[in-house]
This record gives structure tokens, C-alpha cells and sequence, in this order.
DNA sequence: CGCCGGTTTGAGTCCATTCAAGAGGAGTGG
DNA sequence: CCACTCCTCTTGAATGGACTCAAACCGGCG
């Protein structure tokens, strides 16, 4: 099921890495140059399936992972088996930075449902940072976005209790949808069940389900199967407390298309 | 209470700036030339009190800091006031590269102790990044362990209870504090106070007290005022699910000396 | 049509919280 | 040298949010 491509098709458009491209512009504009730099990257496609492990936690790693398809979760679990999951990542989303730059994973990676990714192996990405340093800015932009989110969850699993903690989620993934252009806010496919949401807010799925219904009764969503209509945006925002800036969306700071210096 | 240095001295052991080569090659090595141009970053050294803010939340970022001596944490606030301390920096750490390369902080950085800093102006941090990538690269690495850990919290907080959650605690700091040679793992002084603490592990300071009381029940801790000694290592670490490995001390997994390409 | 993964609901339990009060120490001022 | 204050730590009792255990329900599918 691996395909091999030593050198990225002509046509952008018709990569997978321009979806990378996408992603990294989110945060940093790219030059004409960093952008065919980027697309001729090698890369390996994948497909795999919600039981397989893109990466398991312990494990040395070689390889960074672009998201063409479906969606993935990071997670780490406790010794007693209990799982939290750390990370929901979509069609767009370079996965596995953190691991692979690292050398050695301290989380697993694992698809969520059906998802194809683009296998990128890691000394390709470091070489590309280390000569077009503002692909590298732009990479390590993307991961501290990553950082800020993992806060934010942090934030959310002390400090709320499971109704506008299971609210702040639903909000985040409306927005990161939106911005990678898979939908809109307010009325998305949302690819968690009760389990997977539960771990992910670090509740038990019970509990996630009586949430749930409390905020559908308040009239704030209507769920059908995999399905969320977020039925009045503003007062779902103001029940899980989110304010979207931590997201960062608005992109980087510095000129957006400064090349390398010299 | 500022004072300002254009250019560091030019005794290399005797700027500040020596502690940020001393962290960074806890991940990558650096040239000759690099240290050098890391010594020669500018910066502003900065006393302050816990009371004070080095930056809050929501506020523009201009700079990151490195931390000369003391504690500092970063936190985030819940709109009833409730709080989270989503980190704990010590001497050597840079303690703003996430707020500052983000352009806009979501979350506050406070001291914990009388503190200084070395406030060093992110422009030139991404200059050097642009023009030494190999430093970019070590930057990038510290700010993915700062991830890593933040991960490992967001486990420990969902799915361990009181006393292992705070055993885990211990043991990082310890670990932490022993990798930056600021003393030994088994004995410590812990800057924190048990409200704080409460705030970094998601718990009420009067649970903390209790869970306390159950380690050094067990003979696991010794407590004494701000200081901790742990006399029972490997127990503390089984209590605490501790595996250092998250905190990636062994260094980066890409040759350590090499420069830019080309 | 019967299995199966996921969802829903109920009842009882428990870990951690809240509220409240007291104890211990360090620093300050008379 | 002794109040006095402030801050942190400690302890008790009552409460409650989330958990556990368990059973029933539901829709899809082979």
C-alpha cells in the first residue's frame, strides 16, 4: 500500500505537499522558491487504517507526516491502560514534527478514521531548514501552535468542568475545520465517538454523554451520527469560555516574505 | 532596575548568555562560531519580583527571556478566576521563545521567586535563526521538549489521581533540576508553594496538603520548608509512573556538530 | 435476524472539593 | 521581648461532580 515518488510531480496542484504548502502559509508567507523547495520533498504515501499506529510511543523515529485524509489522534497512556489523548489533527496537518524531530516518540500517532498521509523523512525536512531557513521558521511555527493548543487543553481539563470542557472542544475543531477550509464552524463531521471524546477531555464516556445531552437541551447543538450542527455559535463559545486567539491564527509576526538573510 | 548591554562580554563564562549555549547543548552541539554569536545576541537583564509580570496574557511580545536565576512559571486563567500553571522554568531555561515567536502571548509568564532575566529582542533571535540555522534548530528542539512535558501533563491530569500526579511532579523537577546542574534529583529546594502547586497539577491546595502528607506517610518524601528530599527514589518514581524519557535529555538524534549545508 | 459497536439511562460510590477553623512561623513595631 | 499581623500549612466535616458498574437500547450490517 506504499508508493514511492523521489521527486514531486510538476504540478503543484496536483501534490500532496501543496497541502503542506498551505499549511505552512497559514503561518508565514513562502517564496516561489521555498514553495517548489517544499514540493520537492520526497515522500512516501501511506494509507491506514483506525487500529494501526502511524507511530508507537517509545519507538526511534525517521519519518514526519503530512495529513492528506481523514483525521488522527496523538495519544500516551497511563500504566493502568487508561489512554489520554493529547491531540486531534485533520487533512493539512503535519502530524508528526514533534516525534520525529525529537528522534525518539513519547506519544503514539494513530488514525482516527480511514487517512492517507504522505511519509516525509525527517533528514529531508532538516536539511530543507537548514537551507532555506524560512521553511524552518515556518515549521517550527506550525509545532508552537501545537504548544499552545496543548496549554489551552490544559487550561480546559483543570480548570472547566466536563459541559464547557466538552463546549471548548467543540468550538476548536470548528474553527481549525474552517481554517484549513474542511467546512464551516458552525455544521461539521465530527469524527470522534463518545470514547475518543472522553479521552480526549479526560472524562469517561458517560459522563461525556450526559454532557452532551445537557448541551443539546440548552439548545446549543444538534447531533446526529459523527455529526455536530452547532446550533447557536455564541453561546456555545461563551459556555466552554473560548476566544479562538489562542490558535494564533492570524500568522506570524515577523514580514511574512522575508527570504534568508544574505 | 534595566540595564542594557550592546555587545556581551567578551569572557564568554561571564555573560549570562553562556547559560542559553549551556541549555541549547543539552540538545545540539554548537560550533565555536555559533557560541560566539550566541554570546553576541543583545539583551537586557531584568530583576523582578513574583508580584510582577514578564508577560501577560493577550499582550504583543517583543521579546524572549532567558532565565539567570530563580523560578518563573507560565500560567493561564479561567474566566472565574480559577488558574493553571502549564510550566515551571528554572535558571537556564528560555522561558518565552512560544510567546514571543508567536507574536502575541496566550499566557502569562510570571516569577516565582526573585528572578533575572536576560531579555533578548525576538528580532534578533530570528536573525540568528535565518543566518545560523543550526541555532534555529536547537531553539526549535527546546521548545519541542517544552511540548513533550506539556503532553506528559496533560496525561498525569487526566488519568493518574492526587498522590501519583504529584509524585510525577517531584520527580520532573527533580530530573530537571539535575539535568541543568542546579543540584541533585533525590534533594531539592522546590520553589513552589502548596497553592501553587495545586495550580500545576489541576487540585486544590488542601488536597495537596493531603497528598503530601500520604507521600511522607509512606516514607517516599521528606518535606521541610520549600525543600524537598526524597528518600525513597525509585519508589517515589513507580508512585508517579515517572519515565524520564519524555524529557529527551539525550540529546537530538541528528549529527550534533554539523553547520549549514552547502 | 441476530450480532456488534456505540449510545443511553439508572443507581450507588468515591475522590476531590468546599467551607471553615485552627496552628505554626517569620517579620514588624511598640 | 512581647504582642500583632500576615501567610502558609494543617485538619475536620459536609458536599458534590464525575466515576463505576450494569443493563437496556439502537441502528447498521453480514
Amino acid at each position: 500500500m506504499e508508493m514511492n515518488f523521489q521527486v514531486a510531480s510538476l504540478k503543484s496542484e496536483k501534490s500532496p505537499l501543496a497541502l503542506m504548502i498551505r499549511k505552512l502559509e497559514l503561518w508565514k508567507g513562502l517564496s516561489v522558491e521555498e514553495e517548489a523547495a517544499v514540493l520537492a520533498l520526497p515522500y512516501t504515501l501511506t494509507e491506514m487504517t483506525p487500529s494501526q499506529y502511524l507511530v508507537r510511543d517509545g519507538e526511534k523515529t525517521t519519518h514526519s507526516c503530512l495529513l492528506i485524509s481523514g483525521f488522527a489522534i496523538r495519544q500516551k497512556r497511563a500504566l493502568d491502560g487508561g489512554r489520554s489523548i493529547c491531540g486531534v489533527h485533520m487533512r493539512g496537518d503535519i502530524v508528526d514534527l514533534q516525534n520525529s524531530l525529537l528522534g525518539r516518540a513519547d506519544h503514539s500517532v494513530q488514525p482516527l478514521t480511514m487517512a492517507t498521509f504522505a511519509k516525509i523523512p525527517r533528514d529531508a525536512l532538516i536539511e530543507l531548514a537548514y537551507r532555506l531557513p524560512n521553511i524552518g521558521l515556518a515549521m517550527w511555527y506550525d509545532t508552537l501552535v501545537d504548544g499552545s493548543i496543548f496549554r489551552e487543553w490544559i487550561l480546559s481539563i483543570t480548570r472547566r468542568p466536563a459541559v464547557p470542557r466538552i463546549a471548548h472542544m467543540i468550538c476548536e475543531f470548528g474553527v481549525r475545520l474552517e481554517a484549513l477550509g474542511l467546512g464551516e464552524r458552525s455544521s461539521y463531521e465530527f469524527p470522534m465517538n463518545q470514547d475518543q471524546l472522553a479521552d480526549a477531555t479526560g472524562l469517561t464516556s458517560v459522563h461525556v454523554n450526559r454532557s452532551l445531552r445537557v448541551l443539546e437541551e440548552r439548545g446549543l447543538i444538534v447531533r446526529t451520527a459523527r455529526y455536530i450542527v452547532v446550533a447557536d455559535w455564541a453561546a456555545l463559545e461563551t459556555t466552554g469560555e473560548f476566544d479562538e486567539a489562542y490558535l494564533h491564527l492570524g500568522g506570524s509576526p515577523f514580514s511574512p516574505h522575508r527570504t534568508s538573510a544574505q
